[in-house]
DNA sequence: GTTGCGCCTCTTTTT
DNA sequence: GAGGCGCAAC
């Protein structure tokens, strides 16, 4: 039978979406549509019978995962792509970890531990050993720990291994085994769980409990893995656990993108699937529809050159296109010019969108010059990366109180929040109590709220503190079942005075973080109405869930649009532009050469991580390097990057002075006073003096009425749920408009099924749908 | 207990 | 160059 999703695919595409049993291992070049692929194989699953609750798709990005399931929506309906467990490994295994906990002996309310929160835990902890964090560095005791558990190993295990003790010994770190143990046996007192715990406590799950296994085993009677090169031990052996029943898994990678080494990605488990599950069908996707030709045969000549990979050609049908261009410059900061400059002429001539540019760099660092540069010319442009919203002050802050609200064993929350806003509790006081609660394997929360039990040598004066923060946090607490999200985060905001305290003093930075507060409750809200129409719990306890594994990338916002994209090579995968910018291409900078040594195997990263940059391009690529660098705030000098001299020469646009004259090696920091570097723009505010009313700075007072708006925004107002009839037409406020196609249930649990115009179906109650009739 | 200043360390990438 | 941390003063 002819199914319309299967037209338009080539044979090597189509073979791979029709074979659905058995292992499959798809290699799929860049650009080679390993999307669609995956897409149409799970509605082909579908089409087949299967039920979606059956198909469990593993990605590594919340945005792969969202955009994979609105395609499958938008093929087979929303009413049944909802029931695909289709996610991140992270973020599905927490689901199934909530469900299971009490085997593994946690509440399944467990906080999940961002990288703040481990690495602060770990600090507390370096401290009370009373090592120094000078000899013991947080960050590398932390990535240690992070690498024992993504190869399994866990605390107990991990003081038996000589060859891994040893080698903390090599780098004087002995006591890294007992640190781990006591941060095992603190975020389990805690309730939480950091990132590689969600793996390793899926694996110890399924490990110990045969019961479970099967259970899920028998669930998921296929498996679909994205990005299979990326995957560590601990996602494999998950996968591979899962899969052993039916043996219905299908994975797709690219072995020439591998790039995730640092956080323990192996490149082998793709490299040896026909060793783990025999029988298996291989498809190669090799033509790339993206790029043309001349980028398509300058990235496979830069890729051949590492050693270990799966042979695959992968080809262009597009037309010729356009060389490489090279750019050279003398300084990071003509690097930054050139570079933009470039784009300007080139988009002033080819009439692209800004949208339609990307500038990639290796690290984060370097996009300052760029920005810069942008700005000067007024280019609109978007960056990502950096400090991420969810990482801010306020918004952990925010999100601390909620955290403790649904879990009060969270210390690392509760250590954030306890003076904040200052209520006259105290490092003293708070290292009192903590050490009480470690001495009695408490929480923290337990010591606070049963002083006299635990006998702290408190002061009155501090008892009542804390008592009214307890109180506090109680209050909270018992609106847990009667409130939804947004109306207790509304509820912690003011009543914690965290709004309060923003708002009082109007300084630039104040207003900012009021700014991201707002949006913070925005987020809530739209989370607490979606779920409400869509007839899911909307509860704190809901929300919280999987909000530690949300990134900024998750949230694409209107204003975002037709702006240049800043962005890191890592964060570019899987994204594409018509015009892509890869810059700093020096030595030491692209090839990295963090750590000292250039490893046969990191060069080897380094030169997919370059591919991967180059295989954005659709239409043009540009590359970039300077000769001078600041970095650390200090002058360098570089050698332009190998990977330019790998690139076959037919392929680039080489500039004509190829050898810069040696004088031009010597520093020049006369051209280039270093005050100047601060005094480029005027974008500095002097801070408010406060006050009541508006303020003297004319930005600020409009972004604060901008606010106040926002405030007086009225609610979407919705229609009578007795108007909606079958076949009208209607307006969401989210989804824009639709048509009503179904009507089922009555009275109070009417729903309403609407296809929107952007091809999305969904299925609202229409109690609390924001639906308006049109016709 | 709070605030502010100055010194210090870093800079790879992300769930 | 920038943020985090510790120390010293209020």
């Amino acid at each position: 039978m002819e199914y319309p999703y299967l037209q338009g695919l080539n044979q090597a595409q189509r073979d791979a979406v029709e074979n659905i049993t058995g292992p499959s291992l798809v290699i799929a070049g860049a650009g080679s549509g390993k999307t669609r692929v995956l897409t149409y194989r799970i509605a082909h699953l579908l089409r087949m019978g299967n039920a979606p609750s059956s198909i469990l798709a593993l990605t590594f990005t919340n945005k792969a995962a969202r955009e994979m399931k609105e395609r499958i929506a938008s093929v087979m309906g929303n009413d049944i792509a909802r029931y695909l467990w289709m996610g991140t490994f992270h973020a599905i295994f927490a689901k199934i970890l909530r469900v299971e906990s009490a085997a593994i002996g946690y509440p399944s309310t467990f906080t999940i531990y961002d990288t703040a929160d481990s690495k602060s835990l770990i600090r507390s902890i370096i401290k009370d050993m009373q090592l120094s964090d000078k000899d013991y560095k947080p960050g590398t005791v932390m990535s240690r720990i992070s690498a024992a558990k993504n190869n399994l190993v866990t605390a107990s295990n991990y003081a038996q291994n000589q060859q891994i003790t040893e080698y903390d010994r090599s780098i004087r770190m002995p006591k890294i085994a007992d640190i781990y143990k006591e941060y095992s046996r603190r975020c389990k007192v805690a309730g939480a769980m950091d990132f590689d715990d969600l793996l390793l406590n899926t694996n110890l799950l399924l490990h110990q409990h045969p019961a479970i296994l099967q259970k899920y085993q028998e669930k998921f009677r296929f498996i679909l893995v994205d990005e299979y090169q990326d995957t560590n031990f601990s996602q494999y052996l998950i996968v591979k656990k899962l899969a052993d029943r039916y043996k219905n898994i299908c994975v797709v990678g690219d072995d020439a993108q591998s790039i995730y080494s640092f956080r323990g990605a192996r490149i082998e488990n793709i490299l040896n699937f026909r060793n783990d599950y025999p029988g298996y069908q291989t498809f190669k996707l090799e033509q790339n529809y993206r790029s043309t030709q001349n980028i398509v045969n300058a990235a496979n000549s830069i890729i051949l050159k590492n050693k270990r990979q799966i042979h695959k050609e992968v080809f262009s049908e597009n037309e010729q296109g356009t060389s490489i261009k090279v750019l050279q410059a003398i300084t990071d900061q003509e690097e930054g010019q050139q570079v933009v400059e470039a784009l300007n002429v080139h988009r002033l001539t080819a009439h692209d969108q800004f949208s339609d540019y990307a500038i990639l760099y290796r690290t984060n660092a370097q996009s300052r010059i760029f920005e810069e540069q942008l700005r000067r010319h007024n280019i609109p442009y978007k960056i990502y990366g950096g400090l991420s919203f969810y990482q801010r002050k306020e918004i952990k802050d925010m999100l601390s109180y909620l955290r403790l609200t649904i879990n009060s064993a969270d210390n690392e929350a509760l250590k954030r929040i306890i003076n904040y806003p200052a209520r006259g509790i105290g490092e003293t006081t708070l290292n009192k109590l903590e050490q009480t609660a470690n001495a009695h394997d408490a929480s923290i929360w337990e010591v606070a709220s049963q002083p006299e039990r635990f006998h702290t040598a408190l002061n009155k004066g501090t008892l009542t503190k804390i008592g009214g923060f307890i109180e506090l946090i109680n209050s909270f607490k018992a609106q847990l079942t009667l409130s939804s999200a947004y109306e207790l985060a509304l509820m912690v905001a003011r009543q914690t005075g965290i709004l309060e305290e923003l708002y009082r003093e109007k300084t630039p930075e104040n207003l900012s973080k009021f700014e991201n507060v707002q949006e913070l409750l925005n987020a809530i809200q739209d989370f607490s109405l979606n779920a409400r129409e869509e007839d899911m719990p909307d509860k704190l306890e809901n929300y919280l869930e999987d909000v530690a594994l949300l990134t900024d990338q998750d949230t694409d916002k209107e204003e975002d649009r037709n702006k240049v994209t800043l962005m890191t090579v890592h964060s570019a995968k899987g994204l594409e532009f018509k015009n892509v910018f890869i810059v700093g291409l020096e030595e030491k900078l692209f090839p990295s050469s963090f750590g000292g040594v250039m490893t046969m195997e990191s060069i080897e990263e380094e030169r997919r991580l370059f591919y991967v940059a180059l295989t954005r391009a659709m239409k043009n690529a540009w590359i970039s390097y300077a000769r001078q660098r600041y970095s650390y705030g200090q002058l360098t000098f570089s050698e332009p990057s190998r990977f330019i001299g790998e690139l076959d020469e037919r392929y680039l646009d080489l500039p004509s002075n190829q050898n810069m004259p040696s004088f031009l090696h010597t520093p020049d920091t006369f051209s280039r006073p270093f005050k100047q570097r601060n005094n480029e723009d005027n974008r500095y505010s002097p801070p408010q003096r406060p006050s009541s009313g508006q303020t003297a700075n004319p930005q600020l007072n409009q972004r604060l009425s901008k606010l106040q708006q926002a405030y007086a925004r009225p609610a979407f107002e919705a229609d009578d749920p007795g108007l909606i009839t079958l076949g009208c037409e209607v307006e969401h406020q989210r989804f824009g408009r639709g048509k009503v196609i179904q009507l089922e249930g009555d009275g109070a649990n009417k729903k309403a099924t609407v296809v929107f115009q952007n091809s999305v179906q969904k299925q609202l109650l229409l109690k609390f749908a924001r639906l308006k009739v049109i016709k």
